[in-house]
DNA sequence: CAGGGTCTAT
DNA sequence: ATAGACC
């Protein structure tokens, strides 16, 4: 979610205060690179693009879970930081990854959650995915709290059907533009691209309770740039003309998505710092460095061109859990751990219903200097019993054949008995693999017709196939959804409709319906296809709950109180349930919280400049004595180090880690030109049906 | 930097 | 099969 990387986010004031400058680089249409046959010029089609970014997604998460905590300054914790906050938090100097001890000194009565498991934001960022895939099936999903939809087509319909193309103006904010000067009539599908916008921001608030921001632009990359220019819950537009304005406003080129650490260092080393530094760069010199598919793209994002589309996520392509800790480096910690760590992972692996194929452990070791990147991992293919295990057979079992599993791919990293410090273990499934209908001709949407019942944990003992039999009941249902999604169908065709119409779990049968129904209506009439579509009877509300109230909230609330799991249990935990209504529940979570943040108020501060210093090291580790220093080093300069980095120095090379790559640049490679094009799509379509599991989690 | 993910290059 | 790089 928040990981825009630090620095980044928040800036909103450095290209907002930009009004000025506007070097004009307007690459508005991108001359075709007529290399081929080929004559489409894709940005001339002028696409639509909408980006949506929640804001500060967890901590929105939790003021649902908890609105005692709606007003209080909330940070979201996870180990020693703050990975965001809520705005009551922002006002008091808070701000996104600021270390606890930072955060508690600029706020005292800060307020802490623990959000190291991302189980409900992971549930909730799904459903926002879904509501957005129930207008559009173009949606790409970036983290737990960015999605990219692309409108295009809808943007033509209705401006098809719109009478008067020239009454209407922007919804909300239009970049370098004060107010209403804008003259929509000039750009009547980003004019409409913000009224869809505000129609999707409108949807998920009143459906999940969650506001956010947009931006509205021709591409991916700006309509990323522009959604950030007005902060929280606002919406802004990018015309053409004001592209080379947003994009020399950048600070830097590491502000430019799409170029992380390295290769803006890389840059940095041609002389590369600001924006425009690498827009009138030579093409060429970039390729000596990147290579001719890269240098081409590096320059084009800078330009503000890019030609990338939104393709369809699916279910996700893996599952992983992750923790990371100070310290660790006994073998009976690593299989406790590992053993924790796979037991979560089972489980949803379990939910999911696919078979993964491989699995993966990783691990970080202590490293005295470059400590963010270097992760080893060592993965191996899953003995089909053990696979099967996992899905049909209990949990536990399957974690206890995993175990060893991953413990021989520990000690192919880790010699062991030698020492070793650990920081981090990731556990993953790949690979997954779908039973159930087979889909046929790759992308053929008669694929969507043969799905028959549920397609999981159900016997099926013929792996493969298994396609073309029954077409039940809602088989017309489903196609209608299908002819809908077509009509929209962007370039790449077949990946289209991916992950729409797919299951037919009775659990989640009711929301496909949603969406069936929804995308039919747009069809026929647009004004229908705004936010009420949803019949969740408004009934009544459950006993003990202020029917007023219950009306008041967001319908995914409305419907987990009305959910026959939600009456069963009426205790349950503090924190782990649906909301709480009650004064007291209230009081008690509050008053719990607070008492968990003064804990860790003492406790922090240790933990944060305690790091190496606290710990007097079990000195059983290798004694320095001796030479073996890498040919590089400097016997001199080593002995100056400190004693636990000279240890851990030690301690990688004896590991035979290199630790520390000449950040050198690289070698052009060449670049080939076109590929498997479709791998991707390909493989998330075959997935369609487990996607569901996603968005609507038992 | 935390906990997830995705994709590409070797 | 692994390491990166990016978000």
């Amino acid at each position: 979610m928040d990981n825009s990387d630090g620095e980044m986010e928040e800036d909103e004031s450095e290209w907002k205060a930009c009004f000025v400058d506007s070097a004009a680089v307007c690459p508005s249409t991108s001359v075709a690179a007529t290399s081929g046959s080929i004559i489409k010029t894709p940005e001339s089609v002028h696409r639509v693009i909408l980006h949506f970014d929640l804001d500060c997604f967890y901590a929105q998460v939790e003021m649902i879970r908890n609105p005692a905590l709606r007003d209080v300054p909330l940070g979201i914790q996870q180990k020693y930081i703050i990975v965001t906050c809520n705005y009551v938090a922002r006002e008091r100097g808070v701000t996104k990854l600021m270390s606890v001890t930072d955060a508690k000194e600029k706020c005292p009565e800060l307020v802490l959650v623990k959000g190291e498991d991302l189980t409900h934001y992971r549930e909730m960022s799904y459903k926002v995915t879904e509501v957005l895939m129930s207008y559009c099936p173009l949606v790409e999903r970036l983290g737990f709290d960015e999605n990219f939809v692309d409108v295009t087509e809808m943007v033509e319909q209705r401006l098809a059907r719109t009478s008067e193309p020239n009454s209407f103006s922007f919804k909300g904010h239009v970049f370098n533009h004060l107010s209403a000067d804008a003259k929509a009539s000039r750009h009547p599908r980003l004019a409409m691209g913000s009224h869809i916008a505000a129609e999707l921001r409108e949807a998920i608030h009143s459906k999940l309770g969650l506001t956010g921001c947009a931006g509205v632009a021709t591409n991916k990359l700006l309509a990323k740039l522009v959604s950030g220019t007005f902060k929280p819950n606002q919406q802004t537009v990018l015309l053409q003309e004001n592209i080379g304005d947003i994009m020399g406003c950048l600070s830097g080129l590491r502000k430019v998505p799409g170029v992380g650490h390295q290769t803006a260092r890389r840059l940095q080393a041609l002389g590369l710092v600001s924006v425009k530094d690498l827009q009138v760069y030579p093409v060429n010199d970039l390729s000596r460095e990147f290579g001719g598919p890269t240098a081409q793209r590096l320059k084009n994002l800078a330009l503000g061109i890019d030609e990338s589309a939104v393709t369809p996520t699916g279910a996700p392509q893996s599952l992983s859990d992750e923790d990371s800790f100070k310290k660790m480096c006994s073998v009976k910690e690593v299989v406790e751990k590992i053993q924790e760590l796979l037991s979560s992972l089972v489980g949803r692996m379990h939910t999911d219903g696919r078979q993964p194929q491989t699995f993966r452990l990783t691990i970080r070791r202590y490293s005295a200097t470059n400590k963010w990147f270097s992760r080893e991992s060592r993965q191996c293919p899953i003995p089909g019993s053990v696979g099967q295990k996992i899905i049909s057979g209990s949990p536990e079992d399957a974690a206890s054949l995993l175990v060893p599993l991953a413990m021989k791919l520990f000690h192919k990293m880790v010699e062991c008995g030698a020492a070793f410090h650990l920081t981090l273990i990731n556990v993953c499934f790949s690979n997954l693999q779908s039973r159930g209908p087979a889909v046929s001709g790759k992308g053929a949407i008669t694929s969507f017709f043969t799905q028959s019942a549920s397609p999981r944990k159900s016997q099926i003992s013929s792996s493969q196939n298994r396609d073309s039999s029954t077409q039940n009941a809602d088989g017309c249902l489903l196609g209608r959804q299908v002819s809908a999604c077509s009509r929209i169908a962007p370039p790449k065709g077949q990946v289209t409709s991916k992950g729409a119409c797919s299951s037919e779990e009775p659990l989640h049968g009711f929301k496909w319906e949603q969406s069936c129904v929804c995308a039919v209506e747009e069809n026929h009439d647009e004004a229908s296809c705004s936010t009420e579509r949803i019949d969740l009877d408004e009934s009544r509300a459950p006993p003990n709950v202020d029917p007023e109230v219950f009306k008041l909230l967001p319908e995914e609330i409305r419907k987990e109180l009305l959910s026959p799991a939600y009456s069963k249990s009426p205790s349950g935990q503090s924190a782990s349930e649906a909301p709480r209504m009650s004064e007291n529940e209230l009081r008690e979570n509050d008053s719990a919280t607070k008492a968990s943040v003064k804990r860790r108020r003492s406790a922090g501060i240790n933990a944060i400049d305690g790091g190496d210093v606290t710990e007097q090291e079990e000195l059983s580790l290798p004694r320095s004595s001796d030479s073996d220093f890498p040919g590089n080093v400097d016997p001199e300069v080593f002995s100056e180090l400190p004693p636990d980095v000279q240890k851990d120095l030690l301690l990688e090379w004896k590991q035979q880690k290199p630790v520390l790559k000449a950040p050198s640049s690289r070698k052009p490679g060449k670049g080939s030109a076109a590929k498997g094009r479709d791998r991707k799509a390909e493989g998330r379509s075959g997935q369609s049906n487990n996607l569901f599991k996603y968005f609507k989690p038992a």
